[in-house]
RNA sequence: UCCCCGGUAGCUCAGUCGGUAGAGCGGGUGACUGUUAAUCACUAGGUCGCAGGUUCGAGUCCUGCCCGGGGAGCCA
C-alpha cells in the first residue's frame, strides 16, 4: 500500500508511488487515455489513466466519476509541462469512495442567489477555497500582531443585558427570569473595563446587528476585532491602526500570493499599503468633498458615495478624524479644541471598499459621560458599571473595531462581503 | 421603512408587433491515446413566480400579491 499524501506535498515526491484522496472536479476522456482533475483542499491535481496500465475495475470506475465523486487514486508522481501545476499522477489504480450525481454547481456561470442557496457546496469551488485561505491568514495575522505587541486577549460576552451603542437594531433573546438579553453588537465597553486591568487588550469574536441593511457591505452576523489601550490618545490610536492594517496586508502578500493570484487580485495596490496613512479631519474632508462636487453639509455623516469619492483620492487607506458629536456614539471623547466634534476616526479602505475601522478616544470624564448618556436617553442603570470605570481611577484610553469580512473582501478584491465568510447571515439568509 | 431592477428547462439567459416554448452549459448514450471549462454526434428535459383581468388567443398587455437582488438610511 503506497503512503497517503496531500496534493500540496506532491512536488517533493516526484518519482514516488503515492495514494491521493480527494474529490473529482472534471474528467476528460479520449477513449484509451483519461484525465481526472481532482482537489483535496490543499491543492489541485490531474491524474492520468491509460487503458492498458490500470485494472479493468479502475477503468470501469472512470465511467462513473461524476463531478464531486470522492475517490482514492494511486500512482507515480511525474513532472510534466502539460500538467496544470507542474506535476501529475500517472495512475495505477482508482477507487471510488463516495459516488456523486447531478452536483448542482456546474463548471458554468451561476447567479449569486443560486450559489448562496448552495453555499455548503459552493465552498468547494476554487475561488471560495482561495477566499477561505486568505480569511484564515487575516485572522491569524490579527492574532499574531497583538500577541507580538503584548496585548492580552479578553473574550467579551455575546449575551448582554446592557446595550452597546444605540438602542434598537439588536437581536433579542429570552434569558430565563432576567427578561430580555441581547446579542452583542460590540465588545468595546467590556474591553474598556479590561484595559484598566491589563493595559493593552483586545477582543475578537462574532457580533450581531439586526439592521435591515441590504447592501454588499453588510451582514447581520460578522466578526470584529476590537483592541483597547490604556493611555493611548486618539493620535496613538490612529498610529496603531495604520501599523495594524499594514501588518495584516503584508502578511497576506507574504503568505497568500497563490490564493490572491487565483482570485485575480491586482496585488500592486496592496504593495502600497504601509504607514503612514493619509489623515484628514472631518471638517477638511467636507470641504474637499465640496470641491470634488459632492455636496455634503457639515454636521451630517459621510455617506457611502462620499466615502468612496474621498478614498479614491489616496493610494492607501485614509483616516478621517474628529467627526461632529451629534452623529457619533455617546462614549467618544469630546474634542477640547472644538467641542462640536469628538476625538474619533474612521479608516476608509481604498478601491471603494469603504469603512473598515471605526475608532475613538473614549470619554474619561465621569460627568461628561453621564451627561451624554442622559442626552441620548440611554438607560442610566444599565451603564452604571461603565461609569464606574471613570469613578475609580479614570484614564485616557482609546480603541477601535476592525470588520474582518470587509477587510477580507478588500484584500481579496471581491465585490461582495458575503463571500468573505463561510456561512453569511443576512436579512434573508439563515440557511444553510 | 423607502427607491430601482428581476423571476422562462437543473444552471445562465433569449423570446420581435399578442399567434405552436428556444439556445448554450449541465445530465444520458456513443466515438476518440495528452486533455486543460476537451472535442464531435445523438438524446431526454417546461406549473413561463402566484392569483385575477383584457383578448378569438397572454411568456408577452393590465391589477394585486409572493420571492430575490442592488441601493438609501445605519454601521464594521
Amino acid at each position: 500500500m503506497p503512503d497517503f499524501h496531500r496534493i500540496a506535498a506532491l512536488p517533493q515526491l516526484v518519482g514516488q508511488t503515492v495514494a491521493v484522496r480527494g474529490w473529482v472536479m472534471t474528467t476528460r476522456s479520449s477513449g484509451k487515455i483519461a484525465f481526472v482533475a481532482l482537489r483535496d483542499g490543499t491543492g489541485y491535481l490531474q491524474a492520468v489513466l491509460s487503458r492498458q496500465e490500470v485494472p479493468d475495475a479502475a477503468w470501469e470506475a472512470l465511467g462513473k466519476l461524476a463531478q464531486e465523486t470522492s475517490l482514492e487514486v494511486t500512482g507515480v508522481v511525474r513532472a510534466d509541462r502539460r500538467a496544470p501545476g507542474g506535476v501529475e499522477l500517472q495512475a495505477s489504480d482508482l477507487t471510488i469512495i463516495g459516488p456523486s450525481h447531478d452536483f448542482p454547481i456546474t463548471p458554468k456561470e451561476h447567479g449569486t442567489a443560486f450559489l448562496f442557496e448552495h453555499r455548503h457546496l459552493w465552498l468547494r469551488s476554487r475561488r471560495q477555497v482561495a477566499i477561505a485561505r486568505v480569511r484564515h491568514e487575516v485572522v491569524q495575522a490579527i492574532r499574531d500582531f497583538f500577541y507580538e505587541r503584548d496585548f492580552i486577549l479578553v473574550d467579551t460576552p455575546i449575551l448582554t443585558g446592557s446595550i452597546g451603542e444605540a438602542a434598537g437594531n439588536l437581536f433579542a433573546v429570552e434569558y430565563f427570569d432576567l427578561g430580555t438579553a441581547y446579542l452583542a453588537q460590540t465588545g468595546q465597553l467590556y474591553v474598556e473595563a479590561a484595559a484598566a486591568a491589563l493595559g493593552k487588550v483586545y477582543c475578537f469574536g462574532p457580533t450581531f446587528r439586526a439592521e435591515k441593511s441590504k447592501t454588499r457591505r453588510h451582514l447581520t452576523e460578522f466578526w470584529m476585532v476590537e483592541p483597547e489601550v490604556a493611555w493611548n490618545d486618539s493620535n496613538d490610536n490612529m498610529k496603531l491602526q495604520e501599523e495594524f492594517v499594514s501588518y495584516v496586508v503584508a502578511r497576506c502578500l507574504e503568505r497568500r500570493r497563490p490564493e490572491l493570484a487565483e482570485l485575480e487580485r491586482d496585488m500592486r495596490p496592496l504593495e502600497a499599503i504601509r504607514p503612514p496613512f493619509p489623515r484628514i479631519s472631518y471638517t477638511d474632508a467636507v470641504e474637499k468633498l465640496g470641491a470634488l462636487g459632492s455636496g455634503i453639509e457639515w454636521g451630517r455623516d459621510l455617506g457611502g458615495d462620499a466615502e468612496t469619492l474621498l478614498a479614491k483620492q489616496y493610494d492607501r487607506p485614509v483616516l478621517v478624524y474628529n467627526y461632529p458629536k451629534q452623529v457619533k456614539a455617546f462614549y467618544m471623547k469630546e474634542n477640547a479644541a472644538d467641542p462640536r466634534t469628538v476625538l474619533n476616526n474612521d479608516m476608509l479602505a481604498p478601491e471603494g471598499y469603504g469603512e473598515i475601522i471605526g475608532g475613538s478616544q473614549r470619554e474619561d470624564d465621569h460627568d461628561k459621560l453621564l451627561a451624554r448618556i442622559r442626552e441620548e436617553k440611554l438607560p442610566e442603570d444599565a451603564y452604571s458599571w461603565y461609569l464606574d470605570l471613570r469613578k475609580y481611577g479614570t484614564f485616557v484610553h482609546s480603541g477601535f473595531g476592525l470588520g474582518v469580512e470587509r477587510t477580507v473582501a478588500w484584500i481579496c478584491g471581491i465585490p461582495h462581503i458575503r463571500e468573505a465568510i463561510a456561512f453569511p447571515r443576512t436579512l434573508y439568509k439563515l440557511w444553510p
